[in-house]
DNA sequence: CATGAATGAGGATTCATTCAT
DNA sequence: AATGAATGAATCCTCATTCAT
């Protein structure tokens, strides 16, 4: 009769945890990601990462396989999470630049309300993308930002306010391309040049700017 | 003329090097940079760097002190290269809008031919900036950059080609992430979405996409 | 019954190990005492200790957390094992200076037989007492010698067999002194002046003399 | 002309340096005796010592052949310079009692004022004498004291005013056994029995409580 | 006599991982 | 599914000493 209470704290009701294992999973991910994203690969410690955590090394070890896996479970974790444009509704029938301008705004709310995934994509950059090559799943996952950008790309090509000489790939690397590096370079940048790119006022300034950049960039050429 | 003093003879009129110390302290920045760039700073070895070197490990320590001393003379000298826009003589003098324009290309070939700064920087990052912040000499350096700008950007306003209302670390932060980002991203990037950042013709491209997105977001506002 | 706490379990009545943490724990000390007591704190090497114990290298770390932790554990040790005076019983109850004549010999016998006891205290002093301040448990433990003194020098005095104006810390001292110089500079002394300390004959004559000495100290002051 | 300065300063008069290598030699020791009474023989940083000197690392080398032969070099400048009581005129001449009175207090007082000499001892007998026992300049030098207490150990005996049966090398042991553990051991007492044995009022109560020791000590012995 | 650069050998410490229970 | 003890293999770092000039 003592041994029951674990087991039945589980639940599956909304989407919650249906065990304590899966609780126990994601308590370990949740610390990992923070220790990863501020330590790197290497400077992660396991024992760093066990001691915060609910359960023990041991487990670490049992769920994860080893560091390595801890942190391509990780990796995965975080890509997975991305609120995918999917699920903004309406971006799609609504008024291409103004479909554009949603977008950006909402890549450059997430990464920045996102330090922990930003910096984990440093991370596995500066390991060449070992990692992230292995996990299959990812790719899917982000072909669908392309899907939407492509559709809206071709609606306002068609409607004579977008120009027509414009790849969906290469729209999504103008706009991430700043939303991340705002976020991932903000020590050496605001370092090197006196600036606090967390302020509020300075962050609005530049979501301002992206969007003006990015949207007259879409426009039509013009002749002359 | 033949007895100077050793630390003035250290470096030859060419840019060689006169005696070993400068040259080993050269060779082990050289490695460093490298094992610092794809290791991140826990990752790298320092035997792996001294086995690498002509020197030996003990040198390093005597020369930089630790790894992290070493870590922090490979940030300092990074930095340091950057070919600074004063060097490029004639773009203030030039157009405004072809002086941003070679501003844009400038660095973006920089950051594409300088992959290992680039990362460099990524790890700084992750680790907060906390060893850029400890090398005042980072700051000074790059004031110019900014400089150049705001005297282009404010010719460009009078001349009533450029908008009036941009500041200029504001452009260079919108130069710079593209050029980085870029860069620094090029793996995730490029296994998410397939593609090959590194492709001459792609690099183009995006030099290109990036230009004209700068020079419209400068062109002064129009009505409705 | 049965199911008791680990640590509880630790130690049998005898003394003895039940578990192998603590069998390990003091074979490391057993062995670091020695080794500390010859060679002094930076003279002793880790790799020596390991090497002379059942574990290895890495459970000195895993126990004391470094080389200063095992000396201070080796200290505190060292320290915890002098048989207190309180063990001795029915000293307070002697004669005065029957019981003064025991404590001498005790403290002589004991620092006789704990050459490392006293050469680890040398070596404490070597390094200006900065470890032991850092034990408050040694503190304590040394009260009851001054407790015990006070009571036979007090009893002394009013019997009249002893003078009244002697502290029991100076007391205290004028005994230790020669008991722990006699073994702590038994090298030197017995290089200088060709004698061998550990002698028997010698011994017992020292012991005599001490004994003598500090006895006639205590007599009450004479007239003229 | 300009190379002659250094030999220009030589002295030779008051007993003075001879020359620089005289002086530079002596600079060495005196910072290395402090280095190595304070951090022990391994302790003890060549590095540390060169620091501190006006001249060189090498001039170590070069003087005392390498740590040891300084750490030996400072072990016999330190023995050299006890002030041997032949200095002290007069003493043979003066009425026992008081003759060994002055020599307790002469030996006190020195060891009072040369920690770094006493700390020294300490080390070198952590190392178990081995040092010294190559020093056999040392030896001798010592050979004074114990010919100066026996002679008056005789004429006391003769005059009836101290007992016969007293060992000359004895009686040093007595004296020198609190004088020097009084310093040698000033941290670890004055920690656990919280008191500082450098109080002047302290010091000259334990001076007159050894001396008084002794002295009664040497008294003829009683009947009954 | 004097100096800064150089170094082999060794020493302390840390880490991810596994084992016994 | 869970835990604390244990560990081999690196890894960083330091030291006394020597060499070239």
């Amino acid at each position: 009769m003592a041994s029951r209470k674990k087991k039945a704290a589980a639940k599956t009701a909304g989407g919650e945890f249906a065990n304590d294992a899966e609780r126990s999973k994601a308590d370990i991910l949740a610390v990992a990601t923070e220790e990863f994203a501020t330590h790197g690969l290497s400077g992660a410690r396991v024992d760093a990462i066990a001691e915060r955590t609910r359960t023990s090394k041991r487990m670490i070890y049992y769920y994860f396989k080893g560091k390595e896996g801890l942190y391509r479970a990780v990796l995965e974790k975080a890509y997975s999470e991305i609120r995918s444009l999917d699920s903004h509704e309406g971006i799609e029938d609504a008024d291409p630049a103004e479909a554009i301008r949603r977008i950006i705004e909402i890549t450059f709310d997430y990464d920045e309300m996102h330090p922990f995934f930003v910096s984990l994509v440093s991370v596995e950059n500066v390991h060449q993308g070992k990692n992230i090559a292995r996990l299959p799943s990812i790719k899917k996952r982000n072909a669908s930002v392309i899907r939407v950008l492509t559709s809206i790309l071709e609606r306002g090509a068609k409607q004579g306010v977008f120009r027509n000489d414009v790849n969906a790939i290469d729209l999504h690397l103008l706009i991430s391309a700043f939303c991340i590096f705002r976020v991932s370079n903000r020590f050496t940048f605001g370092t090197i040049f006196d600036t606090d790119l967390s302020d509020a006022a300075i962050r609005n300034r530049h979501k301002k700017m992206h969007v003006e950049a990015v949207l007259r960039y879409l426009e039509p050429r013009r002749k002359s």
